[in-house]
DNA sequence: CTCTCCCT
């Protein structure tokens, strides 16, 4: 191996310049491939500055994060000898430094889109040099697309070069219209993989813990561990702390600490001494730990996925990319050769994705639409992005630009839309403070924007109201400047406002300020465990023990976690009265009648609701229409068709259709089942009017059960299955459909006598069973076969009977007798 | 099992 950077002034990056600038003298566009070390991000814009095309101009430098824009713009200024602000200047949301001598602008890529959408005919710029676009940023994606659209159609000369790390480069440059693909070494000391897979039965945190303990044993230097987030980061602490010795510092870094606390965790250990830094992947880019020989990597990641429809979005731990889990091995040889652990298989390495996510994949596209808009772009498909919006963000930001009126029907930018872009705010806080200023509350507006938009700012209370007069307290130097952007957006929000009436809210007060900008979370507590319901339908929770958790309603500006277990992390109360004042066209009367079960009945309300949120209501009169009757019929459905008030009559009707049903299916399917599934066609429109159980009547039922049996069919139902069966004595006797050996009728026998053939129905295809009774309606004996019974068995039940009833008649032939439906005894 | 990171 060569040697280090240390010892080696000259750059890897120097080697591939002069290629660089002849492809860039006769194309517009070229893509540069250099890994961490290279010198690209220095070297370049330099290398570029005296290029003939350039023709003075000015050079733009775009860095993903303020700190990386800064560190440029200082060691390109030093390396000329002079300081930033000078021929490099340096523009980033606080504070820039630019000066009429400044020939390279570094800045930050969010700055860039503004500076594009403001002059798309980038005036006195020569070239755009996106650096580390591997990381694929939003902003990054939007700039790249609209340099490409800008040089297109107004600005052939411009040059875009395109800078990545570890970037498949055949994809950019087919997206710059197959522009030249330039590789370069990279520099970094050699790194030592060693693999240990997890035992899947072992909590991520136990393996870490042992993994750190292990190579401390092995080799010398100090530890950089990645785990996904800071629950993880806690716990190994905690693990750590039993095991570890005197000399070794544990210090946790992740991006919710202060920058003193930042600061700390980063520093070298002192001369003797070891570190264990506990990072998440805060510790990838961006920021160099010294004295760091040994990585030891979880491999795992958090990542936040957007749900549309909701406009939300939740973390999900995931495994680390292939891109990722290298980035964070590279850290181990910055400085001299180093160790690289990784908690898992070597084979499964090969599984990883390539890299991670674009952000344009997986975000809320409100922004960006906005953006694409004032570009005169209703359609950002249609621009050329690497990796397509989806569609799904781009309708719930369509559909959210429509509910802040920033958009027209066609997509076109409305006035307010126009005003929102003036403000470097999400679309939502800047409506919400556009709003405020119409009501002379500009100022308050600003300050709860930006205790939402900087982490940390205020503190970390739920309680917004809180984190506002905090920040209002805070003499720091970060409160500082954000006081002085905030009274930007105020003054720039005042400029749009127009006076009107008065809004019947109280806009000094957090609650009513961010009900402008979040109108579908308002929420209402449900029960008393700190459960809250937001107008979009999903719920949230409190602990419960915050004053917060007390309140009827609350806004919510932002929670964590997934559908069924959602965490509040920043909220404010507001009262009813606001919320009704403020909302007027936005809630519904709705009359809602549902089935109470305990009660059997109908019970209807009026409610006024936002969303899926109701605010009050009343008991009214159950509505008499076919709405409710299915209400009714569906209930009843769920307590089960018995609870209908059957007589005889009805259920031998039902048994009679079942009966023929088995054996012949042009009969309707009249089971249980089936009967349940069907009430709102059957039964709900025979009760129409009716607003419980037990208002419906049997005649109802009647007709209902009617309306199951087609025209065609209910004359053959009572030849087939008649009702009642004529006996030799003219009685008409019920048949019962209903046992399980056939149709029965149970008859007595006296009436049966001079009756040759066994009776039968459904046109003599199936014979009753007969339940032949005595005098007294005792069943004497079931038989389906009558002249047999005559022949057999009667000479028995004959002489048996006899004795038991001897003033009825028990002839020895009952064939020959008349009969008689006599049940008093013969004359005495 | 109380939040990844970044930006106008």
């Amino acid at each position: 191996m060569s040697s280090g950077p240390a010892t080696t002034p000259d750059l890897p990056i120097e080697a591939v310049l002069p290629a660089l600038a002849e492809r860039l003298a006769e194309r517009s566009a070229c893509v540069l491939v250099a890994p961490p070390g290279a010198g690209k991000t220095t070297r370049v814009p330099l290398a570029l500055l005296d290029a003939p095309w350039l023709a003075g101009r000015r050079i733009i430098l775009l860095e993903p994060r303020r700190l990386a824009a800064r560190g440029a713009a200082e060691r390109m200024a030093q390396t000329l000898g002079e300081r930033v602000g000078d021929t490099v200047g340096l523009r980033v949301r606080l504070g820039s430094k630019i000066s009429a001598r400044t020939r390279i602008e570094v800045v930050t890529e969010g700055v860039f889109t503004r500076m594009i959408l403001d002059d798309p005919e980038l005036v006195g710029i020569g070239a755009v040099v996106f650096d580390e676009f591997h990381e694929r940023s939003l902003d990054a994606d939007l700039g790249l697309a609209l340099a490409l659209d800008a040089q297109g159609a107004l600005r052939e000369d411009l040059r875009i070069l395109v800078m990545s790390a570890t970037l498949d480069g055949a994809r950019v440059a087919t997206l710059l219209g197959d522009a030249p693909v330039i590789e370069s070494e990279g520099r970094a000391y050699p790194v030592e993989t060693r693999h240990s897979a997890r035992d899947p039965d072992q909590r991520i945190e136990q393996a870490m813990t042992d993994a750190i303990l292990r190579a401390l044993r092995a080799d010398p230097g100090s530890v950089l561990a990645f785990l996904p987030g800071q629950g993880e980061i806690r716990r190994v602490a905690t693990l750590l702390a039993d095991r570890i010795d005197a000399v070794t510092h544990v210090a946790p870094l992740y991006g919710a600490l202060t920058p003193a606390e930042q600061d700390r965790a980063i520093a070298p250990a002192p001369p003797g001494r070891r570190k264990v830094v506990l990072a998440t992947s805060i510790a990838e880019t961006s920021l160099t730990i010294q004295g760091v020989r040994i990585v030891v990597d979880s491999g795992l990641s958090r990542v936040p996925v957007y749900e549309p429809g909701l406009g939300l979005t939740r973390l999900v731990t995931a495994r680390a990319s292939r891109a990722s889990v290298d980035q964070r091995r590279g850290r181990a040889g910055r400085t001299e050769p180093g160790v690289c652990h990784r908690l898992w298989a070597e084979a499964a390495t090969n599984a990883l994705e390539p890299f991670g996510r674009p952000e344009i994949l997986a975000a809320d596209l409100s922004g960006l639409l906005l953006d694409c808009a004032a570009w005169g772009v209703a359609d950002p498909t249609t621009l050329a992005f690497l990796d397509s919006p989806p569609a799904p963000a781009l309708t719930e930001a369509r559909a959210m630009l429509r509910a802040l009126d920033a958009l027209d029907a066609d997509g076109r930018l409305t006035p307010m839309g126009v005003a929102l872009r003036a403000l470097p705010l999400p679309p939502r806080l800047a409506r919400m403070v556009v709003q405020a200023a119409a009501h002379g509350r500009a100022r308050e507006a600003a300050n709860l924007a930006a205790v939402l938009v900087e982490r940390g700012l205020g503190g970390d209370a739920v309680d917004l109201g809180d984190r506002v007069e905090r920040y209002a307290r805070d003499r720091g130097p970060r409160a500082q400047d954000m006081r002085r952007l905030a009274d930007g957006w105020a003054k720039q929000a005042q400029t749009f406002a127009r006076a009107q009436r008065d809004a019947g809210a109280d806009f000094s007060e957090a609650g009513p300020l961010l009900a402008l900008a979040y109108p579908d979370r308002v929420a209402r507590a449900r029960g008393r465990d700190g459960e809250f319901v937001m107008a979009n339908g999903r719920a949230g929770r409190l602990d419960p023990a915050l004053p917060l958790a007390r309140e009827a309603f609350l806004v919510v500006a932002d929670l964590v976690g997934t559908a069924a277990n959602a965490r509040i992390l920043a909220a404010a109360p507001i009262a009813l009265e606001t919320i009704e004042a403020l909302f007027p066209e936005r809630i519904a009367s709705v009359t809602q009648v549902a089935f109470d079960k305990g009660a059997r009945a109908l019970r209807a309300r009026a409610q006024r609701r936002l969303g899926a949120l109701t605010l009050g209501e009343r008991i009214l009169p159950v509505p008499p229409d076919a709405d409710s009757a299915v209400i009714l019929a569906n209930g009843i459905a769920e307590l089960g068709l018995s609870v209908l008030p059957w007589t005889p009559a009805l259920s031998q009707w039902l048994a009679r259709l079942r009966f023929l049903r088995a054996a012949d299916s042009t009969w309707p399917d009249l089971s249980d089942a089936a009967l349940g599934a069907t009430v709102t066609d059957w039964l709900a429109p025979e009760i129409v009017g009716r607003a419980s159980l037990d208002a419906i009547t049997a005649d109802d039922l009647g007709c209902a059960l009617q309306a199951l049996l087609p025209w065609d069919l209910r004359a053959r139902l009572e030849i087939e299955a008649p009702t009642h069966f004529e006996v030799p004595t003219g009685s008409r006797i019920a048949l019962d459909y209903e046992s399980e050996g056939g149709p029965v009728l149970a008859v007595r026998v006296q009436e049966l006598f001079g009756l040759e053939r066994h009776p039968a129905i459904a046109g003599g295809r199936v014979p009753l069973v007969l339940h032949l009774l005595s005098p007294a309606s005792r069943p004497i004996q079931i038989t389906r076969d009558l002249p047999g019974f005559w022949r057999g068995s009667w000479s028995a039940v004959r002489s048996e009977m006899r004795g038991r009833y001897p003033r009825h008649p028990w002839p020895e032939d009952p064939v020959a007798e008349p009969p008689t439906r006599r049940v008093k005894p013969r004359g005495t």
